[in-house]
DNA sequence: ACAATGTATATGAATTTTCATACATTTTTT
DNA sequence: AAAAAATGTATGAAAATTCATATACATTGT
């Protein structure tokens, strides 16, 4: 926790672009473009009083509702026992249920509840709608192009699987 | 944390790809990408003895030495406050050093100490190397297009600043 | 020159997230 | 058919992160 003297504007700021890394670096252009275009809907959820791993359960389960635990935290993109965690406060609140799966014992399966649902619903049609706009303010631009890229660096993703 | 019997298999599983939502919702997208694509990477800062945001603040460091705490916090993903806690960790490991600003006395600017510069130039090549198979297991594919992709979509984003 | 307002960072309590592991069940091996 | 290994989920303490706010300095308007 020190604190030295000296130093101002005169060293800091912009290196020729050759000589940067995280502007070129892929998993940082990934994490920001992710972040920043994220950010002004994620106020929105928050305004609908979720958080944005609540609404990504609530999206998750829009599209796979009866999610086994594993299979919904994957598609969250959260780990298991955070989605466990998180599940319950969502259960408390209503939003989700547990059932247990009749084939095999040691799983849980996820469902929206209906207020849950009815929230999910509205929240998708508020993304949707937000997506649009940031869609349409790309038109015109390589970004344009974003989402077939996304996929299909997606698809390679998940194919060989992580070491 | 009700627990019902019933349901298993039976009403679960895949919709249609067109009844689906976050397959092809740009904000889901994104941040699955950036999350499958980084995975592998992380597990490599961790075992450097960093954790991630750490990670960030080194790179960010590595382009902008003597960064100011909130142009830091933008660059590395963060708030400004987490920042601040990270920077007091980093400080008291000897990574990162404060130092006051000359022209404006309310800012910090944040620099890599010696050792901080060392570890940060292993990591940025160990990046490199790893982004650089990443690539090329993206070869003949769309996503090999995804640089300017994002590229172009954060430099839109950072255009009309957020509402 | 002085309020008033705005900006930059730090701080600490409250909340969230992670990490390691326990527990229960299923699958595989012998 | 046991035993051993693997899988699925929950749990709680530890650690990280957020949120609201304090403090200090800068800037603006009068």
């Amino acid at each position: 926790m020190q604190e030295e003297p000296l130093q101002g504007k005169a060293l800091v700021g912009g290196k020729p672009d050759d000589e940067t890394f995280v502007d070129s670096y892929l998993l940082y252009l990934l994490a920001a473009a992710s972040r920043k275009a994220s950010e002004q809907f994620h106020s929105r959820i928050r305004q609908n009083g979720l958080r944005v791993p609540e609404w990504r359960v609530l999206a998750g389960l829009m599209d796979k509702d009866g999610a086994m635990v594993t299979r919904l935290a994957d598609i969250a993109l959260m780990e298991q026992s955070r989605l466990s965690h998180i599940i319950d406060q969502m259960d408390k609140r209503g939003l989700v249920t547990r059932k247990f799966d009749t084939d095999d014992g040691r799983r849980k399966r996820i469902f929206l509840t209906d207020h849950g649902r009815q929230l999910a619903t509205k929240m998708v049609a508020e993304a949707r709608e937000h997506e649009a706009g940031l869609l349409q303010s790309l038109a015109d631009t390589d970004a344009e192009r974003i989402k077939p890229v996304l996929t299909a660096l997606l698809k390679h993703l998940n194919n060989d699987k992580p070491t």
